[in-house]
DNA sequence: CACATTCTTTAGTGATCGCTGTAAAATCAA
DNA sequence: TTGATTTTACAGCGATCACTAAAGAATGTG
């Protein structure tokens, strides 16, 4: 496997084509967005997408990946940096408000909001990000159930049931942003949200 | 306006026929169901669909009207039959946990998640949707300030934040629902959600 | 019965969907 | 230059989309 390229070389730059997918897929959703409207983006024709990203489904399933590693990102990050867990969901919280406001890019979570409404042939879609969200909320969990062991959370916390609670208001979230909420609205729930914290005190 | 029937009379129920397009819509939205799956669940064909229901469109809205007034009434009676604003509140997403997860019919809310993705011709559908979670928000917010006037809030109580938390819990909750969330688990966090009302005690 | 009215079925409309066959254009290796 | 390789633009594939024209079938009215 050489990296000489041989060849006509590509006439557009892959990145930025990728770029422009995610945020027609991230403002239309998965079936929202069709392949005409890709390519004019894009500013390519047919035969070159399908040539450089496989299919529309593939194209998609990269343009999710990179957005984990990019927009979505803070999401782990935040927890991780923070060495208390409280802190950590907190900073995640307010993060999420204002990443899902943010007017460079559309509101809310690609992988919340690109899929939720399936036809059958599309359910696959569904799928996989349904999958990445249930990951989402057993990574809450785990992250949860490591603050108990390390006494960061009273003994009887339900870790099962703070994780569903926060991967909620993160959903609501999104949703409240694609539907208008401002980033300061979104501020005031990240820190209501934080209130269900068990404090080991009082 | 004579109530007399003339002419070939219907060879299905419309009611009937209403219920089974509320379960499509509701399961794969508005774009992610055709008039071929209508048609094929309701068991008649396409210009019998348009003659009685009028377009797609209209066909939806009388749904997601009809749905108002049944699935999802809970909430507003909720918030209106308890005296107690707390109350209410805490039945509103109890019960929400509870039929977001019934298996009668499908995961969670038709309005919230019917048409989160919308292609650019359908764009009125995703308003329409938008604007009845926009007046939810709306009744909350009024509901709370009432409670505020009337000393079941502390006088400092962000009514506005405290709105799109619950609504943002609702809707999280309907996500989570879809996602495969059981009816215990989401019954815990609603419980878990009404921790964060503010108390004139303690 | 005849007639008007309403619903039915059959078959199809143009438009758009995701996707591709074909051949010219643009590069590198020899 | 010659040939191999890869991408390009053009055009169109079959399938499905929401929707409907046309004519037959089933009712009430006269």
């Amino acid at each position: 496997m050489t990296t000489t390229k041989r060849g006509r070389p590509r006439s557009f730059d892959r990145e930025t084509a990728l770029v422009q997918a995610t945020l027609l897929f991230w403002q239309h959703g998965y079936e929202g967005t069709s392949i005409s409207d890709l390519t004019a983006a894009m500013g390519i024709s047919p035969p070159s997408l399908y040539a450089a990203f496989g299919d529309k489904r593939a194209l998609f399933t990269e343009v999710v990946d990179r957005y984990g590693s990019t927009f979505g990102a803070f999401m782990d990050s935040a927890l991780a940096q923070e060495s208390d867990p409280r802190a950590g969901f907190a900073r995640m919280l307010d993060e999420a408000a204002v990443s899902y406001t943010d007017p460079r890019h559309p509101a809310g979570c690609l992988v919340i909001s690109a899929a939720t409404n399936y036809s059958p042939q599309t359910a696959d879609v569904e799928q996989d990000l349904r999958a990445r969200r249930r990951a989402n909320v057993r990574s809450f969990e785990a992250r949860l159930q490591d603050a108990r062991a390390r006494r960061a959370l009273p003994e009887g916390a339900d870790t099962r049931a703070l994780a569903v609670y926060f991967a909620a208001v993160v959903q609501g979230m999104s949703q409240q942003a694609r539907d208008g909420a401002t980033t300061q609205e979104l501020r005031r729930v990240a820190e209501l949200a934080m209130m269900v914290w068990p404090e080991p005190s009082c």
